[in-house]
RNA sequence: GGAGAGAUGGCUGAGCGGUUGAAGGCACUGGUUUCGAAAACCAGCGUUGGGGAAACCCAACCGGGAGUUCGAAUCUCCCUCUCUCCGCCA
């Protein structure tokens, strides 16, 4: 959410914001209903400024006083009761309306509509090339016995799925693999609940807009699709300390995605799946422009590190103004080369968000003058299994059909190969 | 699942219908003292919204929501969460 007094400061920004991203909302509309906000607002103070004077009166006052006290407060309570009713229907509209202004782009993002337009600032890495014919990470599972589509969707649904024997063993050393990293980058380690609060969906901008993308319970959570949704609120309401900040964590949880506009989509493998694991970074940081982008640049070179270590041919590509979401001031995705698809697909996405987040959450700290302020969110995937193991599979054939498994990796195996 | 107790400022903790935005303590800030620090003493110290050039003024906030009342931190109802005991259980 952004600061109202922002908006009606920079309303021409605030209508770019809008229309770079594709956002519905009439900002206009939204002003006017401000107005009227504050201008109810202020009626219904006066009335009770005034009823609180002439009640203070009746302390002291006899019984006569009394009486005379009272026929002047009805007409006044009667009045205020009907100023606050309309002041509240002008306060629930005007939330939901500010709910829906998208936060502001960076300068430095490409307009665009859609993830077409994403830009290439980066590549490393041969994109791998084979002399014999390849095969994608599905036949390679199912070749190695590694994951189980059929059973899993039998038991579980489309998009069902078991890992097993390697498959299983992959996923766990690259868990362990990144969680080491990131520990010695001094992040903390956390593991985070997926069945959240739809408070926490609303604070992080999930909500209301993502809903349809949402598994929800019969109790009326949600399953998170990011271990950002739960990390992000375990501060929220709270006041931080300054000397805390930046806040460095390393998120474990399971994600749920009921991937709804996806039909047809990655409809065989893991790439694409209803249920899946991820470490997550997330940092919380004081409210600084130059500190946010210094972070997120970080936070993009540890998966970039990672990547090379896993030696793994990736590029990273700026997200252009309509394939960001509500809150993103801006966004990288790195994406990981395919040889199956002959494309690099999105394994990792890096974004940092201001206050948008944290306004909405109530995460504040103390800054140095004594005033409070809300600290800054940014958030990247460190390791998704299962899209990382899939462009790992891929990547790591060989022309007798075995898997090699990367060096890095191998200290969490029994053996070299796979097959 | 059953029974009970509770939720107050950055923390702790009083208040249980009327100048209470809220005693006391801790923490914090400034000062005195000191070569410096600690201790002690003095003073200050909530957040949000609105108005104002400013001094300052007004309103809201004692887990959340509704109600009673001229007036609610204080009374009533609902919800959420925490704790204790019993039951069940990975």
């Amino acid at each position: 959410m952004l600061d109202i007094k922002f908006i009606r400061d920079n309303q021409d920004i605030v209508k770019d914001a809008i229309r770079k991203k594709f956002v519905k909302l009439d900002l206009d509309g939204l002003i006017s209903l401000d107005d009227k906000r504050r201008e109810v607002l202020s009626l219904v103070e006066n009335l009770r400024a005034e009823q609180k004077t002439v009640s203070d009166g009746m302390v002291s006052a006899d019984a006569s006083a009394r009486e005379e006290l009272l026929a002047k407060l009805r007409p006044l309570k009667e009045n205020l009761q009907k100023k606050e009713e309309e002041l509240k229907k002008l306060t629930s509209d005007w939330r939901d309306m500010m709910v829906q202004v998208p936060n502001v782009p960076d300068m430095t993002v490409p307009e665009g509509v859609s993830d077409e337009d994403n830009q290439e600032i980066r590549a490393w890495g041969e994109k791998t090339q084979f002399d014999f014919e390849a095969k994608d990470h599905v036949a390679l599972c199912e070749a190695h016995d590694l994951a189980d589509f059929e059973r899993g969707a039998k038991v579980s649904g489309f998009r069902g799925y078991f890992m097993k024997n390697e498959g299983a063993q992959l996923f766990f050393a690259l868990w362990q693999y990144t969680l080491n990293y990131f520990i010695k980058e001094g992040y903390t380690p956390i593991i985070v609940p997926s069945l959240v609060k739809k408070e926490t969906l609303y604070g992080t901008g999930y909500l209301p807009q993502g809903e349809e993308d949402l598994y929800q319970t019969q109790d009326g959570e949600f399953l998170a699709g990011t271990a950002e949704v739960a990390m992000m609120s375990y501060y929220a309401g709270e006041i931080l300390e300054k000397k805390d900040l930046p806040k460095k964590f390393i998120a474990f949880s399971p994600c749920f995605r009921r991937e709804a506009g996806a039909h047809g989509k990655d409809i065989k493998g893991i790439i694409r799946v209803h249920e899946f694991f991820k470490l997550e970074q997330i940092i919380l940081s004081e409210a600084n422009h130059e500190m946010s982008v210094a972070l997120h640049e970080e936070i993009t070179k540890h998966v970039e590190n990672i990547m090379q270590a896993l030696k793994l041919p990736y590029h990273v590509v700026v997200n252009c103004t309509g394939d960001l979401g509500l809150g993103q001031v801006k966004k990288y995705d790195i994406e990981a080369w395919m040889p199956s698809q002959q494309k690099y697909r999105e394994t990792h996405s890096s974004s940092y968000f201001h206050d948008f987040q944290t306004r909405r959450l109530n995460i504040r700290y103390r800054d140095d003058d004594g005033s409070l302020k809300y600290v800054h969110s940014l958030n990247n995937t460190a390791c998704a299994t299962s899209r990382l193991p899939a462009s790992i599979l891929e990547n790591y054939q060989e022309a007798d059909g075995r898997i090699r498994i990367p060096e890095v990796l191998r200290q969490y195996f029994s053996t070299d190969y796979i097959g």
